[in-house]
DNA sequence: ATTATATACGACAATAATTATCGGATATAA
DNA sequence: TTATATCCGATAATTATTGTCGTATATAAT
């Protein structure tokens, strides 16, 4: 309960790797992988998908791979977290109800508020806060 | 990814009902169960849990339930998370450790604090928070 | 005492979400 | 032309969550 995913995870220590470099230095998927022991299949989807969301530049061929694209200062948590995993919400009756108990649901109201407090904190930071 | 399990929305649903009542009337599994649309159960297992807990009595026979026992307001929502489903914390690596990037990883400080951030947050709020 | 209604609780099953794998395509530097 | 890299859909495995079943125990009402 309350976790992050492993995507949310591994996409963070590709970025903060990337981060570490000079901007124009490109790391491949096998390279990362390799360093932080992650399954290389799952980090290059990851890495894809940032891609996609034009937070990282793809080079193609060989010694290719990524490197930053975003100013990770700029992308507030709450932002990245719905661009890597999709709708975020303590409860997903916030998003999306097909919710066996939403006709009657006696707490809907307050979990909503603190709901809200923990979005506020999560916006409250950048990527760039994690990555340096 | 950072949602609560049913098991605490239907431990506070629960727990609000009873805060609803004057404090010494009784509330069966049956009557919550039904009232919100939750599976008998597993609200029964959840209930039984709380009570475990001290955080309700349960009265046994017929005409039996549950009666509120602790005092809401003195639970934050840390502590009963957890009371409720054991450890807490964004990633696992900070109550267990077999990750397989903990010797590698670049983010383990920065997700500590931004998780502390969170505790934090949720600590500040009591369950009468939510059941009021 | 007997019965009906309630909690107590372990074992198990189903479902859903997450995590991981496979196969083959395209791009490009050397 | 070849080797190395990204791209990407389909699918499998694993884990976590959610839900079910069966049976035991407690007790109020009759």
């Amino acid at each position: 309960m309350l976790k992050l995913t492993r995507k949310v995870e591994y996409a963070l220590i590709a970025l903060r790797h990337m981060q570490d470099k000079a901007p124009e230095l490109v790391s491949s998927t096998k390279e990362i992988a390799t360093q932080y022991n992650i399954p290389l299949e799952i980090l290059a989807k990851t890495l894809q998908h940032l891609a996609k969301e034009n937070i990282i530049e793809p080079i193609n061929g060989p010694r290719g791979g990524y490197r930053l694209k975003a100013q990770l200062g700029n992308i507030n948590l709450v932002e990245f977290f719905e661009r890597v995993e999709g709708p975020l919400g303590l409860s997903d009756c916030f998003y999306d109800s097909n919710c066996l108990q939403i006709d009657y649901c006696n707490i809907r109201t307050p979990i909503q508020r603190i709901n809200a407090n923990m979005m506020s904190m999560f916006r409250s930071m950048s990527v760039q806060d994690v990555t340096s």
